[in-house]
DNA sequence: AAGATAGTTGACATCGTTGTCCGTTTTTAC
DNA sequence: GTAAAAACGGACAACGATGTCAACTATCTT
């Protein structure tokens, strides 16, 4: 298979998800049930995305985690580093066993094509991801600050994947 | 990681030391000594491949396998299909779990991406991957229809490894 | 201080990949 | 017919990817 592993998909999906809530923190809950991840894998998943550097985390009460820079100042090579580790890209395609350069007689080809995908997705950012679900209703809602939201069991309540995809984030923010 | 598996580079590697040996029955332990390929597991890969029509095989005394076509024609969407399944080039690069078209905000990148890999996959042939081999020494020798070169327990001896890289198969085939 | 909340961490389960081992089956040589 | 050779096939082991679960720790509310 000639693609990204699952957990690498989970960490783009979650962390789009968790660009669209604003500036607060986001519990893993949320993301959870705004993407359809499993909830205890995702908190690992998130929780390597706090040690690679890319979200900071609150423990306790009203904690959670959020982007360390704005989504715009990450993009999907970040990503796919922290999950993938470094050597994401394999210098050869075939795999033969030869020396470094000149692996195989595709070498040319996959340097430049390699070259190609790395600049793509040096490019394309988390607010490029953020925004492409949010067209389709899949990220979460407005940060809703003043609790007029709150549920019966003074739970904040979010907008999960039935959100009817009212057109984007309001102006808050 | 975006590349194939082992086990494909494997299959590469042996049907392209294989189709050095000219048109008669390789063993199994011949391809493994050329190789380094772990014997067992290659055996497992040999008969993957004869069941996807790419070998032809025959057991007992003097038994082996044979391509079922000259190398030319053999391609390495071929094998990549025989070991990765029809699968092997996923539709969305990033895995997001969106619609078919239209999955991610590279789609049409990744497509493009995807034709031209597959393209380059298509016009490969085993014989510019052996042609490639050969001129490192990592192929069987000439065919030895002759027992010229059999040792004093009467096996065939061939090229290992350690061949000094004479300039490629002679004329012979 | 007590209790509720939410991230952290390690143990465990499941499955595919990679690989080893051994017995079975088929074919040839004698 | 017997023995050797070689592919075939299933059981098993090690390891990473993918998940689940429970205990632990940090933080906030009261």
């Amino acid at each position: 298979m000639i693609g990204f592993s699952q957990t690498t998909g989970y960490a783009i999906q979650a962390l789009a998800c968790l660009a669209g809530g604003g500036d607060r923190l986001v519990q893993a809950k949320e993301i959870a049930a705004c993407t359809g991840i499993p909830g205890p894998y995702l908190s690992k998943i998130l929780n390597t995305l706090v040690r690679a550097g890319l979200l900071r985390s609150k423990r306790g009460y009203r904690g959670g985690v959020e982007l360390v820079r704005p989504p715009e100042q990450i993009c999907l090579v970040d990503i796919a580093a922290a999950l993938e580790g470094d050597e994401w890209l394999p210098e050869c395609l075939l795999g033969l066993g030869m020396a470094q350069d000149d692996c195989c007689p595709l070498a040319e080809f996959w340097k430049e094509t390699r070259t190609r995908i790395q600049e793509r997705l040096k490019e394309l950012t988390l607010r490029d991801i953020m925004r492409f679900m949010e067209e389709r209703g899949r990220t979460l809602a407005a940060p809703c600050d003043d609790a007029s939201v709150a549920d019966a069991d003074g739970r904040r309540v979010w907008a999960g994947a039935s959100m009817p995809a009212g057109g984007g984030a309001p102006g808050a923010v």
